[in-house]
DNA sequence: TCTATTATAGATATAATAACTCTTTTATAG
DNA sequence: CTATAAAAGAGTTATTATATCTATAATAGA
């Protein structure tokens, strides 16, 4: 009962654009330094920010990646659900049984999570010093 | 990002006791034609929680699992820290800084996710349907 | 058009964990 | 002593996460 590690790395490569500068465009190579890890495992997690409009890329020659227009609304939520999918933490009721007592509680007990992480921005980090990545 | 099926059957198994009888003593083999998995491995898993004092165990003949006294207060969380074990949802920040952001918001959304499930004891479930387990 | 650069996609390999089984041991009522 | 039942240990299988390698597609600039 983990988060991925994927999911980790999203997060960070999303604040580290924000909290260096949010406009700037970069390469998978540098963003791979940062994250210590190799740059074709960061590409595919890129490229599943980006179909899910968390992130532009331009292919080719002076390509890259940067944040899109309206990126300080972008929550951890949307993060988290680009790279996990739609997640939901419980799933193995008896039969299946949609009146499951255990279910409705663990739903309701996630709805609280996601409330607090879709309440976290990209905007809420816009001044926080790089050293807090 | 999901719970076990252990703590799945952990939470059903200690719901069985309460919606049909709390003070019933019972083996393995009949707990574990509901759940539809092995004796054996439900055992195992009835053995984390005895450990955890959520469960009470009589070795031997005419022996068993059964609620200890004050079952009423034990609370969802108890049970799946039992099967999980002390579970922090996320780590992983870079140099294991610890001011990172990212796992700041991520242990807050933890947090908020654990006072739902400390809040739902077995009580709340003592005169609930069989039906709905 | 050619070349260098960079993202994307596919196939595959490795590692870690979850899920489960089998066997043996320990405990206890009768 | 025996039947019964939980506990413990070792091991197996299946699934998923993590990552790598190679090939393909796109694009800027010469």
């Amino acid at each position: 009962m983990k988060f991925s590690k994927a999911t980790n790395y999203a997060l960070h490569t999303m604040l580290y654009f924000v909290v260096t500068d949010p406009k700037q465009q970069l390469g998978v190579q540098p963003l791979a330094e940062k994250m210590e890890i190799s740059p074709t495992y960061l590409s595919k997690i890129l490229t599943q920010l980006v179909k899910a409009g968390l992130v532009e890329s331009a292919s080719g020659a002076k390509g890259g990646y940067r944040l899109p227009r309206g990126w300080e609304s972008i929550s951890f939520l949307d993060i988290i659900h680009a790279v996990e999918g739609p997640v939901s933490l419980f799933d193995g009721c008896l039969n299946d049984n949609p009146e499951c007592m255990v279910k409705q509680v663990m739903v309701s007990a996630e709805d609280k999570m996601e409330e607090e992480l879709k309440q976290r921005t990209l905007a809420d980090f816009a001044e926080s010093a790089p050293a807090a990545l």
